[in-house]
DNA sequence: GTATAAAGTTAGACGAATCTAACAAAGATA
DNA sequence: TATCTTTGTTAGATTCGTCTAACTTTATAC
C-alpha cells in the first residue's frame, strides 16, 4: 500500500506526463502543492520502490509498475466522478473534488460495485477514458475543436484540462458532451470561431475556449 | 479542521463514553490501535484544543466542542454504512470498514447529497442513531432482548456493538433489523433462549446473543 | 497498611513529509 | 565563450504521530 503523498506524486507524474511528455520537478510541484526539494526527494523514494526511474537532473519518468499504479488511483478517481454526476446528481463542475479524496479510499469491493452499478464506463463525465482494473488506460486521440475548418460538423466529446472554471463557462452555454457542433465561421486573426448546436444557434468561442474541446467527426 | 489522527481518537472518546461511561487510557488504546503513551499525548493535545477535559490520572471527558465533532464525524460514517448498504446493494456486514475511511472525507455537500437521497435517515443499518447536522445524537434506550420474559414478543430494532462476525451470525440465522420475535422459552441455568421469527419457527441464542440484540416492546 | 500489580505519564527517539538556505548543473543570452 | 538565469539537489531543521524504556500514581490483595 502506498501513502497519500505517494499516491498524489504517482497521479501527478502521470497526468503530466501525458500532457506534455515530459515531466519537470518544477511543475510538479506545483501540481502537487510542494517546494521542489519536496518534490526531489519523494522523487528519490519512489525511485527506491522502482515507481519511477530516475537520474539527478533528468527528467523523472514512471516505471511501468509505477504508470499502473498511477492509473489505478485515476481509475478509482474518474469512477468516482462518474457515479457522483450518474447516481447522485451532482454536476459534472462539482465532482473533481470529492473524487480527488476518494481516489485514495482502499476499498476493491466498493469501486468494483460502483464501476457495476455504472455499467462499466469507458469515459468519466468530462470524456476522459477510465482506466481498466488492470490499470490500462485506452487513450484515443480526438482533435481539438480548434482544428476544424468552417462547415465541419463534429460531436463534442471531451476536454482538454478540465478546470471548474471552464466547466462552469461550458454550463453557462448549455454545452454538453456529445453536443454535435457545427462551425459556421473561424476568424484567423485570433483563432475565434462561430459554432451553433443543440440549443444554441450562434456562439463564440475563442481560440482557447476552442482548443480546450475534443471532439470526434 | 482536524487531521485523521485526532478525528479518530475524538470518534473513539465519543463511542466508549456511551458504551462505558467513563473511558480509559488503556481501552482508548486498543481501540485506535496505538499504544499507550501515544494516547496520553493525543488527549494533551486534545485538551490544548479544548476538544477533550484532561486531568492527570483521571479519565479523558469531550467537551461539548469534542462531543459535536466527534458526533459529526459518526454522523458521516452512519450516513455512508446507509447508504452503502440503502443505494449500493452491499450486506450490513461488509459496510463498516468503508465507512470507517469515508468518514474522513471533508465535504459537505457530499454527504448532504446522500442525506436527501437516503429521504434523511434516522438510524443507521444496524439501528445506530444517525446524529443530526449539529451534531445531536438522540440516544433511544432500548432493552436488550436478554432482559425478557418468555411470551413476550418485541420487534428487533438495534445491535450492542456490532461487529462484522455478529452481523454475520445473524445472517446465518436470517435475523433482520425489524422482524418481530416470540420468546418461547428461556433457560435460567445459562441464560440462553429459544424464540420464534419471520422464517424461522425455533431457533436458540445464548445469553451472549440475547444480550447483544435491542429489541422495541 | 504495606506490597504488588495495573494503569498512566514522561522522556527521548524515529520515520514520514514537509520546509528554508545554500549550492550545483543546465539552459539561455549576449 | 563567458555570464546570468532557471531549474534541480543537498543539508539540515521542523511538525506530526508514533514507538520503547523508565518512572509515577492509583488500585488490589493479602
Amino acid at each position: 500500500m502506498y501513502s497519500l503523498a505517494e499516491e498524489n506524486y504517482l497521479k501527478a507524474l502521470l497526468n503530466l506526463s501525458s500532457e506534455n511528455g515530459e515531466v519537470n520537478v518544477k511543475e510538479l510541484s506545483s501540481v502537487v502543492g510542494t517546494k521542489m526539494p519536496t518534490v526531489t526527494s519523494m522523487i528519490q523514494k519512489l525511485a527506491r520502490k522502482k515507481l519511477v526511474h530516475y537520474e539527478s537532473y533528468k527528467p523523472p519518468k514512471l516505471t511501468e509498475k509505477g504508470k499502473k499504479e498511477a492509473a489505478l488511483i485515476i481509475r478509482k478517481h474518474r469512477l468516482m466522478e462518474m457515479f457522483l454526476v450518474q447516481k447522485m446528481g451532482f454536476g459534472w463542475e462539482e465532482v473533481h473534488e470529492i473524487a480527488e479524496q476518494i481516489e485514495h479510499i482502499h476499498s476493491p469491493a466498493f469501486f468494483e460495485k460502483m464501476d457495476e452499478l455504472l455499467g462499466y464506463p469507458k469515459i468519466d463525465p468530462h470524456g476522459s477514458p477510465i482506466p481498466d482494473r488492470q490499470g490500462r488506460m485506452h487513450w484515443q486521440h480526438h482533435p481539438k475543436l480548434s482544428e476544424c475548418k468552417p462547415g465541419t460538423t463534429a460531436q463534442f466529446v471531451g476536454i482538454v484540462n478540465s478546470s471548474d472554471d471552464f466547466l462552469r463557462f461550458l454550463n453557462s452555454r448549455e454545452l454538453k458532451l456529445g453536443a454535435k457542433i457545427t462551425i459556421i465561421e473561424t476568424e484567423d486573426f485570433d483563432g475565434s470561431m462561430t459554432v451553433s448546436y443543440d440549443k444554441r444557434k450562434k456562439e463564440t468561442f475563442s481560440r482557447t475556449v476552442a482548443e480546450r474541446l475534443l471532439i470526434e467527426k
